[in-house]
RNA sequence: CGGGGCGUGGUGUAACGGUAGCAUCCAUGAUUUGGGAUCAUGUAGUCCGAGUUCAAAUCUCGGCGCCCCGACCA
């Protein structure tokens, strides 16, 4: 894509409504508007990074042989008052509306019961199940507060993924699975090495629900890390009795701030038995269906990665969710030849599939170099008279700030072909 | 939901109760071109509603909105 025709702009001042890293910068580098607190649209470069997020989502939850799926916005309430989850006192952050008819609504809050009522029309045999079925749907949440930016909004997209299994043992073979799958997720979009698998409270069908939780001052819950264990206890169960049960002592624990990236958990019998979700075993008996859930919100994820992957000059996107990985910056002056040749080569980029940005404008280098800084783009190579006179392109690394000089050659040998958006 | 702070051009900021200023952005022109250039000209603003006052951006009350701390977070 062509910047020059990108219609958002960067800003130098950061938003006076905003404190938060990941709003401050993703504001100024154009990635997302604010609508109102707690709710943001994603612009052009911001919706790039979600689509590369929810591709690397869906292909690890396709991996575990999750079936997709988009569960409707509106909401019958039906289902909920059998779970008795309607009432307000149960969930409060509903967001519920009526139809002309007074019928009450409620708006995408979660879907256990409509995804478990749904169900029972189509899985009855022992022979339906397993099933892992998933969805990437926007959630409402009528917080109390909104806060932190994208990290905690009272609308966003959420992955959720359902199993229902045959009995426990199912249902912990899978769970374990969809553990890893967690992992692999959150390695690809680069928070791996900052990222616990995090002990919770369980509710009533599980004793623990397991957090992925990241490591940054921006996060909300508090977590003690057994780093060689690489795993952690949230705050809320941390206990000598839950030590002892998970085989942790408090001298290996380090206390950090964290947010809660994603979760898991058992739910056991609790929505099959109300919503009449069973199955007829081998020997013709009637069994309620184990259920597990497990989330992952996107914007909150890529607000972490910017609170996790920045520095003062902007965002540093990991190459796997960058809204493009190669930032191709002309610097123009009154040189007809360096615009001639950087157009080529983007031409050449495009035509070879390469997720190029391509900086044709024609502004001074200096707003152009802290544009690209802000904007976060890991690879960027920098066409210039200086670097054209002995047929060289600058390539320059955006974490590292490493600068190599390198001929068309190279360059190609060099430029990611990763699928991308 | 409890507490605190704050609402001024698109953005960021200033103004004792007395002429709403600066910067940036945007538009036009000129000079510039390796780290957010310079000059000139132009467009554009006091959240809403009451009240006090000769006079309100400024004081009072109400509303709306935003941020922060805490509570809450299926």
């Amino acid at each position: 894509m062509k910047q020059s025709q990108l219609f958002t702009k960067t800003r130098k001042e950061a938003p006076k409504d905003e404190v938060s890293k990941n709003a401050e910068l993703l504001i100024r580098a154009g990635f997302i508007h604010k609508e109102m607190a707690g709710v943001y649209s994603y612009l052009p470069l911001g919706l790039r990074v979600l689509k590369n997020i929810e591709r690397i989502i869906r292909e690890e939850m396709n991996a575990l042989g999750g079936q997709e799926v988009l569960l409707t916005t509106l909401q019958n309430k039906e289902s909920w008052q059998k779970t008795g989850r309607f009432d307000d006192a149960v969930i409060d952050n509903w967001f519920k509306t009526k139809l002309k008819n007074d019928t009450e609504l409620g708006l995408a809050n979660t879907h256990e019961e409509p995804l478990s009522a749904l169900l029972t029309n189509f899985a009855k045999s022992f022979r339906d199940f397993p099933l892992y079925i998933y969805q990437i749907q926007t959630k409402f949440r009528n917080e109390s507060r909104a806060k932190s930016g994208i990290m905690r909004g009272r609308e966003f997209l959420m992955k959720d993924l359902y199993s229902f299994s045959r009995d426990q043992k199912e249902h912990d073979v899978f769970y374990e699975k969809a553990k890893n799958a967690y992992h692999k997720i959150f390695t690809r979009v680069g928070l791996g090495g900052q990222t616990y698998e995090t002990f919770a409270s369980g509710g009533s069908f599980a004793k623990y629900s397991h957090e992925f939780q990241t490591v940054t001052d921006a996060g909300e819950d508090i977590i003690y890390i057994d780093e060689k264990k690489r795993i952690a206890v949230n705050k809320e169960v941390l206990a000598p009795e839950v030590l002892k049960e998970l085989g942790l002592e408090k001298k290996d624990l380090v206390e950090k701030k964290a947010v809660e990236v994603g979760n898991i958990f058992s739910l056991g019998t609790r929505f099959s038995l109300p919503l009449g979700l069973f199955y007829t075993d081998e020997k013709g008996e009637k069994k309620p269906v184990i259920i597990g859930s497990y989330g992952i919100g996107l914007g909150r994820l890529m607000g972490t990665v910017v609170e996790v992957l920045s520095d003062e000059k902007g965002i540093i996107w990991p190459e796997s969710i960058a809204p493009f990985t190669v930032h191709l910056v002309s610097l123009l002056g009154d040189k007809v030849d360096v615009r001639t040749y950087a157009d080529n080569l983007y031409l050449k980029l495009e035509k070879s599939g390469v997720s190029v940005l391509y900086d044709d404008r024609d502004l001074r280098p200096g707003e152009k170099f802290a544009d690209s800084d802000l904007i976060g783009i890991p690879n960027r190579a920098i066409i210039s008279e200086r670097g054209m006179k002995d047929d060289k392109i600058e390539w320059k690394n955006r974490e590292t700030g490493d600068i190599e000089m390198i001929d068309e050659k190279e360059f190609f040998r060099r430029v990611p072909r990763t699928v991308h958006v």
